[in-house]
RNA sequence: GGGACCAUAGGGUAGCUUGGUCGAUCCUUUGGGCUUUGGGAGCCUGAGACUCCGGUUCAAAUCCGGGUGGUCCCA
């Protein structure tokens, strides 16, 4: 993988997740097999959501007026929105924005939804797409212009300490989804000129991409009360004062899914975790003419044994070489391979396959194979996780010497130094070193690594997309 | 925000410099047929392209301008 744009590019196509060969920028198909990666990606991130969360669907058109009711959060977005000027040849009195984000579709119903201490905390969240106009070159999945799959989660709480508790929360949930799919992550505060635009402070998920650049895969924001000030969202306590509630709001993407197609996959292809494989286990019968009755009902045998026990099982009973099976299975990142037989046949056994290590393993059909199966999938996800997190802790250095800078990061790494926490003093690492503060990661002590004033964070630079 | 490069079948390419030999090369893909199947099968026979708009010219895949789309670098 010497090239990994060209690289990411190719699989996206090859392995059919999506064809980005439609004809506007920054826009793409999902085809049947990237779909179903989404999809149940959308299942374990839903069932996590709804634990604490109601979902929603809100419109996808913002009025203007709407939109232009919090201007730090609109002079953020402004370079980006789309609008619809027309209905049919006539033009609109009011221009509608296409939802760039959803604060300022939600918020005006929360006010009419909110009352009373009652009705907090609300949690909601839904999963939408939004478009940006972006002018930067676009990246599919990684930087478009239409976000396909967008869940977002806006809540809203009676006290300050509260909102401050949900942002921990929402970092939970974003934590155990990355867990779910093997990816590794950092999170960090961001700095002040890099928090979304209206919120107090922002908390962020970065991945470290192969080609050595970090990925911002989650947010998640304590808006305060500016927005609710905004938008005139207020209730009333119990001692009949009328207050306004403090929100958060927090969201992952189609990054997600980027992550984790740049993080797992290797030379031959895709490495799914079986988590979202859109086939968990494919069986390969090896027919030979006088055979093939045999191996193929038997074949059947196991897929409904394992379908029974819930796996997604499929048989590759296609009239062309086994090799060339082997190939495409591997270019589909599917997690677990059976090979069967005639050779196998008359010793009741088969072989199994993973495609993260390559290794083959014989089993006896005589054994339980759909805990066989199952507990081998689970190795997968824990190889695929242990072996993610190894390659980023080894990319994360830490330094005390600013010239040095340059060359760590431009070599793959993420650098880890000591920073006042000063504005200014940030955006001259930045300028000096042409890289991104990503964030603090932690409260430390000590010396500033550019201007030698006492340090207040361990923060993390990197070269971001 | 600034700059560079690119566009030929579904994908990857040759041809473009010096317009005519192009009725456009090769690999892959793909329809039909036969033989095959333990790591990308072989043979036979078909299918499939010059990004769009405009210009120069007797003549444009080739030269010029613009649109659209893509890639990369720098801020």
């Amino acid at each position: 993988m010497e090239n990994f744009s060209q690289w990411f590019h190719d699989i996206l196509e090859k392995a059919e997740i999506i064809d980005s060969r439609y004809p506007i920028k920054g826009m793409s198909v999902w085809l049947p097999k990237g779909f179903k990666i989404r999809k149940y990606f959308l299942e374990e991130l839903g069932k996590l959501m709804d634990q604490d969360h109601d979902e929603v669907l809100f419109p996808l058109l913002i009025p203007e007026n709407e939109l232009a009711k919090e201007a730090i959060h609109v002079k953020g977005f402004e370079e980006e929105v789309y609008w619809v000027t027309h209905g049919g040849v006539k033009e609109l009195n009011e221009k509608l924005a296409i939802r760039p984000t959803s604060e300022t579709a939600i918020y005006p119903m929360f006010s009419l939804w909110i009352r009373s201490h009652i009705d907090l905390p609300k949690k909601v969240y839904q999963s939408v797409n939004t478009m940006r106009y972006e002018t930067k070159h676009t990246r599919p999945l990684i930087r478009v212009r239409e976000i396909t799959t967008f869940t977002e989660s806006h809540t809203v709480h009676e006290t300050y300490e509260e909102a401050i508790k949900q942002v921990e929360n929402g970092i939970d949930i974003y934590k155990k989804i990355f867990n779910l799919l093997a990816i590794p992550y950092t999170i960090v505060s961001r700095p002040s000129w890099d928090k979304f635009p209206g919120a107090d402070y922002t908390f962020a998920f970065d991945s470290l991409i192969k080609d050595g650049k970090t990925l911002q895969i989650a947010t998640v924001h304590n808006l305060g009360d500016t927005f609710a000030k905004t938008f005139d969202i207020k209730y009333e306590d119990s001692n009949g004062n009328h207050k306004h509630p403090y929100q958060t709001c927090y969201g992952l993407s189609d990054r997600v899914i980027a992550s984790l197609i740049a993080i797992h996959g290797d030379d031959k292809g895709l490495v799914l975790p079986p988590l979202v494989a859109p086939v968990q286990i494919t069986i390969i019968p090896i027919i030979f003419k006088d055979k093939s009755d045999e191996v193929l009902s038997k074949a059947n045998e196991i897929k409904n044994t394992l379908e029974n026990a819930g796996f997604r099982v499929n048989i590759d009973d296609r009239g062309i070489r086994p090799g060339k099976k082997y190939h495409e299975n591997e270019l589909n990142g599917i997690p677990l391979r059976i090979d069967l037989g005639p050779r196998d046949l008359k010793n009741n056994k088969i072989d199994i396959i993973r495609r993260d290590t390559a290794e083959k393993k014989e089993f006896s059909l005589d054994g339980d194979i759909v805990e066989y199966i199952n507990n081998y999938l689970s190795e997968i996800t824990n190889n695929l996780k242990q072996k993610a997190w190894n390659y980023m802790n080894e990319h994360i250095i830490e330094l005390n010497d600013l010239s040095k800078i340059e060359e760590i990061v431009l070599n793959g790494n993420i650098a880890s130094v000591k920073w006042c926490g000063n504005d200014d003093c940030g955006k001259g690492i930045e300028e000096k070193t042409n890289l991104d503060i990503l964030g603090n990661l932690s409260e430390t002590n000590g010396e500033c690594i550019h201007c030698g004033k006492s340090a207040k964070y361990n923060c993390l630079i990197s070269k971001t997309y």
